[in-house]
DNA sequence: CATGCCGGGTT
DNA sequence: AACCCGGCATG
């Protein structure tokens, strides 16, 4: 994708800094803060200690919150539910926080919840708890391959994404580095991925954007099929890809580039937790307590479909679509009446919306909207009318297109970043991403 | 002058 | 087709 030989004039990649990093998801070995845990991973199920009521409460682990540094545990001895932050949990009993020194170093990774031989009921409570998390808490897929690296050719060195942000660690899907479909999983989990806790900060050090912009992890992901009549909607992106493969695609060869084929027919949704009251899921855990950066740019509306997010027909009202490739998608037709969002979601762009998704009204929402394009959003004049229209009637009869109000790649990201363009940017062609 | 991008050349 | 860039329109 680096320009081979020819460099453009302006490209100054040899400044880039590829974040190849391979350390997807460094899990934090460092296990030892001053007090309590730090920086340590807690599993579901994981047996740890806390205070509670001025004695030390033997319990399970739920949930553990990396954004916050939480982590839901459940005191079977009291059978009920606290929640503490992390350096106010340990692991080894009648060890009261210690003071300073390493209390206890855990490896994250070989973190097998220990047999002790407590009681009998305490294995049971916690594989159930297991199960429970497992089953309705928002899970984690591999952030990395998970998230089609947006605006880029995914394999790029863009891939910047070096993902391991905060997520709630209910680990079951690990990652691994190529998409292997497991596909029963991908088809039936009823449980959307969250947060895949992209780790902006690569991005800020980048960009130096403002950009708090995070996904919480009350938004949960799904995939949409967005072949012509077909809405299918996925939780995994191994699974949509799957269902455009075979289902649409057909078996138009597995070969070149028909693997990533896929990648442009189907898109990206959110639903936020926060605003559909029940997530389905029993559990109390499934959303997070606290998410400072509303992504809402549109009031709760009252009636929040119930139903399962992931029906088979159009997405509820809080799915929010996200295309991946705008530059072959669909005529865009711009979402505009969106209210001023206090805090940019995302630096990565998010390709514009089709006429389905933006019903007027509606509470869909872009997911991640670049500094750039709020600002579109506020200040942008009357929108035209599909400035990259698929179909020939493009009529440049007339002198070249006015130019937008939009920002740019060019602009947002400037040219530094210039392999952070999109594809027509890059070629000095009309902007894809910033339509105006 | 910086930017957006058309038109056309190159690979 | 993908990519690149000269050059012009525009703000």
């Amino acid at each position: 994708m680096l320009p081979k030989n020819r460099l453009g004039k302006r490209s100054p990649l040899g400044a880039l800094v590829c974040g190849t990093s391979t350390e997807g998801r460094v899990i934090s070995g460092i296990g030892a803060g001053t007090h309590g845990l730090h920086r340590v991973k807690l599993y579901p199920g994981q047996r740890v200690y806390v205070h509670c009521g001025g004695q030390e409460c033997g319990g399970v682990v739920e949930q553990h919150n990396h954004v916050d540094d939480e982590v839901s545990v459940f005191l079977p001895q009291l059978n009920t539910h606290v929640r503490r932050k992390l350096e106010d949990v340990w692991m080894t009993p009648a060890t009261p926080p210690p003071p300073t020194n390493t209390p206890y170093s855990v490896s994250s990774s070989i973190d097998v919840p220990k047999r002790s031989p407590e009681t009998v009921d305490m294995d049971e409570i916690m594989a159930a708890m297991v199960l429970t998390s497992l089953s309705c808490s928002p899970m984690i897929q591999s952030p990395i391959q998970e998230e089609p690296a947006p605006a880029l050719s995914g394999m790029d060195c863009g891939n910047s994404e070096v993902s391991d942000g905060g997520y709630w660690s209910c680990d079951h899907g690990n990652s691994s580095p190529t998409p292997s479909p497991s596909i029963a999983e991908a088809d039936r989990a009823l449980v959307p991925p969250v947060d895949e806790g992209l780790d902006m900060e690569m991005e800020q050090v980048l960009f130096d954007e403002p950009a708090p912009r995070r996904r919480k992890n009350s938004v949960k992901v799904a995939y949409r099929c967005l072949w012509p009549n077909c809405e299918k909607i996925l939780t995994s992106i191994v699974g949509i890809k799957r269902h455009v493969r075979t289902l649409h695609l057909g078996q138009n060869g597995e070969q070149d580039h028909s693997q990533r084929e896929e990648d442009f027919y189907y898109t990206e949704i959110y639903q936020d937790l926060e605003q559909t009251a029940t997530c389905g899921a029993p559990q109390a855990s499934c959303g997070s307590p606290s998410s400072p950066t509303q992504l809402t740019c549109s009031p709760p509306t009252p009636d929040t479909n119930q139903t399962s997010p992931l029906s088979q027909s159009a997405p509820g009202n809080f799915w929010q679509v996200h295309y991946e490739h705008s530059y072959q998608a669909l005529p865009p037709v711009r979402l505009t009446p969106c209210k001023p969002v206090s805090v940019p979601a995302s630096s990565r762009w998010t390709p514009p919306l089709t006429g389905h998704q933006s019903k007027q009204g509606t509470p869909f929402r872009r997911r991640s909207v670049s500094v750039g394009e709020q600002w579109l959003q506020n200040h942008s004049a009357p929108s035209r009318p599909h400035p990259a229209s698929v179909s020939p009637p493009r009529s440049h009869c007339t002198t070249r297109r006015l130019r937008g109000e939009a920002k740019k790649c060019r602009k947002v990201y400037g040219i530094e970043h210039r392999d952070q363009w999109c594809t027509a940017c890059r070629w000095k062609k009309a902007c894809q991403r910033f339509l105006d």
